[in-house]
DNA sequence: GCAAAAGTGTTTCGTTTACACCCATGC
DNA sequence: GCATGGGTGTAAACGAAACACTTTTGC
């Protein structure tokens, strides 16, 4: 029998974390799983997740086990309830913590390191181990409710995006369609937007981090011109402009709106 | 040395329940609170609260913990966080789970029962033991957040109330003063509120709960005839109606709406 | 060149806000 | 009877929703 080191005068639950990744890839969206190795429900998939350690708090040990299981560093994740009831996990009493986590364009590929994890579409969610069937709901839930009043659909775009990819996200986690000139006018209206004004010529080699990987973009289906395109077009006319204006979010701005009057995204 | 006869292999951290109890005297919002007998924290005052059972989940071992803490026999609570930072409680780990509750002005009498809760007003709110404080303003947040999308005000009413008690509630919860006017086209325009138009002389002697004790209503400062006043009027003249009109809430005309498009009380 | 998607303004409608007077009640 | 609070309607301003055509892109 195995040594039990560390006891207690009254019954202690196992406490661990879960969490919920959400990614989007241009057109649906789509969370993380882990396959389970070993029993309980091994075979089945779960949310990344484990013990939480003595040392850290409920946060720190869901980004920790992230990191482990998934190879994702990501640095805000949202706690979205707890769950507790008695006959959760068949091994002991376990509560857990869960968060839910919202990954970019360019983490999306970050899943291949760790080798079990994968990608589903939410409608084909495989079997889920424990309850986190239900812990999935809930996670939804929480992240339709929260979009309506936080940016966080920036959160899973890079750090550059158009409008119609913007529109895609919402309609995807809301589930509802929008005018597109409305949608637009709403978003623009927010103050929170930056149009990304700048020469085509360096617009395909800058900074925006998903501009990189073309690849990526030819995954997601991204209108846009291809390279080799593109260049040769702008080194025969530098007066034609790309026209797919993109946007970036201006956290500086929202944060400032945000003291202020206490600001909304309704959608 | 006490005996420690729970033993696991891996160290587990304690788990409890809080809950923060808000109730409303038709002023103020005031929050129920315990005072602490023994250490850690002696003499400070504190949620209701205490260790998880093992044959219990956090909602009903917070249920459990509040009954024989305060004598409240409530029936919804909500859970709003964890609390899970390592140093919180100086006596071991422990991650307390947190829970907001609303009471009904009928309920505010029941705190006499158990001999150290106590009613303060927000504004008077004492020092608190572990990071209770630090909850307590998360407790409100979520409230405050919370009351704009589900009827949650009506539980800390009575059965029936008038309009500007209702408004009264909204503006203690949420800091803010509205117009009457405006306030009672949005309360009615919901569609889940019902007059109440019944006939004085049973109304003051009637089936509705906060009536059958004056002393609140007086305590409460809630204009209402004195019943021998009304009484007296009555039998002069039963034509003379009680003009203040009271409101009771239509929990399933909410569920119907809640279902059909997805309805927000939107203040 | 053609089909599909992106980009843009205006009008209509409904909702929100601002605002003032009379009546009922309690003292 | 007087002060306090309760009850009611309307007009102006604002925000949301509906709607069509032109340009750009990708094939």
């Amino acid at each position: 029998m195995e040594e039990q080191k560390y006891c207690y005068k009254y019954p202690h639950p196992a406490v661990t974390t879960d969490c919920v990744v959400f990614g989007f890839d241009g057109h649906e969206l789509k969370i993380l799983l882990i396959e389970r190795g070993r029993e309980p429900y091994k075979g089945y998939w779960a949310f990344p997740g484990g013990f939480l350690n003595m040392d850290e708090n409920a946060t720190q040990g869901a980004l920790r086990e992230l990191a482990e299981e998934t190879g994702l560093k990501l640095e805000h994740i949202k706690e979205f309830g707890t769950f507790s009831d008695v006959g959760r996990d068949p091994r002991e009493r376990v509560i857990s913590i869960a968060f839910y986590a919202l990954a970019k364009k360019s983490d999306l590929q970050g899943g291949d390191d760790a080798a079990k994890a994968q990608w589903f579409p939410l409608n084909e969610v495989p079997r889920l181990a424990f309850d986190h069937d239900y812990m999935l709901r809930k996670a939804m839930q929480k992240l339709k409710e929260d979009i309506h009043f936080e940016p966080i659909g920036f959160d899973l775009l890079g750090d550059s995006f158009t409008m119609p990819e913007l529109q895609r996200l919402y309609e995807s986690i809301l589930g509802v369609q929008f005018d597109r000139r409305n949608f637009y006018k709403k978003m623009l209206q927010t103050g929170i937007l930056e149009e990304i004004d700048e020469d085509p010529s360096t617009a395909f080699f800058g900074s925006h981090r998903e501009m990189r990987s073309m690849s990526i973009d030819a995954l997601f289906g991204t209108p846009k011109p291809s390279p080799s395109y593109s260049t040769s077009r702008q080194s025969d006319d530098d007066s034609r402009r790309r026209k797919r204006t993109r946007f970036s979010f201006n956290k500086k701005r929202y944060d400032e709106f945000k003291e202020d009057h206490n600001f909304r995204l309704e959608f």
